[in-house]
DNA sequence: CAACCAGTATATCGGCCCGATACATCCACG
DNA sequence: CGTGGATGTATCGGGCCGATATACTGGTTG
């Protein structure tokens, strides 16, 4: 996920990783966060696999006192990389956290992909608001007050999102027409 | 978090490792998954520490043909462990997985507990909300139209699970008030 | 009645990710 | 001058997931 997501950001430009991390919180918001603690480790994995190269910029001034920063570059791997990735989007992709990752990276996604993801969220989206709705319906005395509570905001906000998903591929329905015509 | 989970969750009576496993998935539906992978290796290391003990069925039709179905049990120490852990109830417990499986055992959680769990969790969301207004307000080009759709869904989930939280409050205070009068 | 399959049941392993922690620098403010 | 807050890189222990292996049970179907 993590792997992805440098991938796609390093395609807006070269970047160190605190700049990495900063721009990924800003993209996500709510959704995602990444830790330092991951963050460094992948880095140099994409590093060890050739899809990044570490750039030791020239300008002395730069740099940031003695400790250098280390500024990534994405390799033509790691464009392929990326875009391999995105064409194998499948069921771990309808994911919460994975989907709001790829969403992200939508402008640098080609038309069709958008709209498997799309699909395969909603898909995803409708079966767990149709457990929760069964879940709602069985009178159950197995489930407390609390805890039908809290289906019944899991049940408002998969319908909520079911919503948004269909105003999302409605427009990349007209798009596409829009495209053919 | 899993550990919390099973030793809320054999507080209701003993159980086997797969029984706990859809117990738990009926609770927290669309909230959390808690794989076997996750959970077999808990449950050996609660029995190491003592707080689940392994009960061998003494009838042997509750036995399953040859292999022995291992039913676990709540020890002492584990009853006091789980109170503990209600106990020291903090940040980490405002995040959306804590906070899902700590409300689907709240009313084995004292009144003052869950008032603070439910106060915090509203923090949380409440910070998480104006991060996303502020993000949508800022008209910044670095955010893309499906990046902004993505954070509007956060927004509005936000706000629908702030009012939630402000009826579930306003529900304690209203019991509350009930035990004191 | 045999073959098959879905559900029940326990377990391991590699790998992703988080939180805590450590360490160092830069800059603005008092 | 010094101190705190943002910038910056890095490690480590531990929690959890998905894939995988193994095996028994009960019901359906050819």
């Amino acid at each position: 996920m993590l792997e992805f997501a440098i991938l796609g950001l390093l395609h807006e430009a070269p970047m160190h990783g605190y700049e990495l991390r900063k721009r990924l919180h800003e993209l996500l918001g709510a959704f995602r966060a990444f830790s330092y603690g991951t963050l460094y480790p992948t880095l140099r994995k994409l590093q060890r696999g050739g899809l990044i190269v570490e750039e030791v910029p020239e300008d002395d001034s730069a740099r940031w006192g003695r400790r250098a920063r280390k500024v990534y570059k994405l390799t033509a791997e790691g464009k392929e990389r990326f875009a391999e990735l995105l064409a194998n989007a499948g069921p771990q992709t309808w994911d919460d956290d994975s989907f709001g990752v790829h969403l992200a990276f939508f402008s640098r996604t080609p038309a069709e992909i958008r709209m498997r993801i799309l699909e395969g969220r909603r898909r995803r989206v409708e079966e767990r608001r149709e457990g929760l709705r069964t879940s709602l319906s069985a009178t159950s005395e197995r489930i407390d007050r609390y805890t039908r509570e809290l289906h019944r905001l899991g049940l408002e906000s998969t319908e909520r999102e079911v919503r948004w998903l269909n105003e999302l591929i409605a427009h990349e329905q007209a798009e596409q027409r829009e495209r053919d015509q």
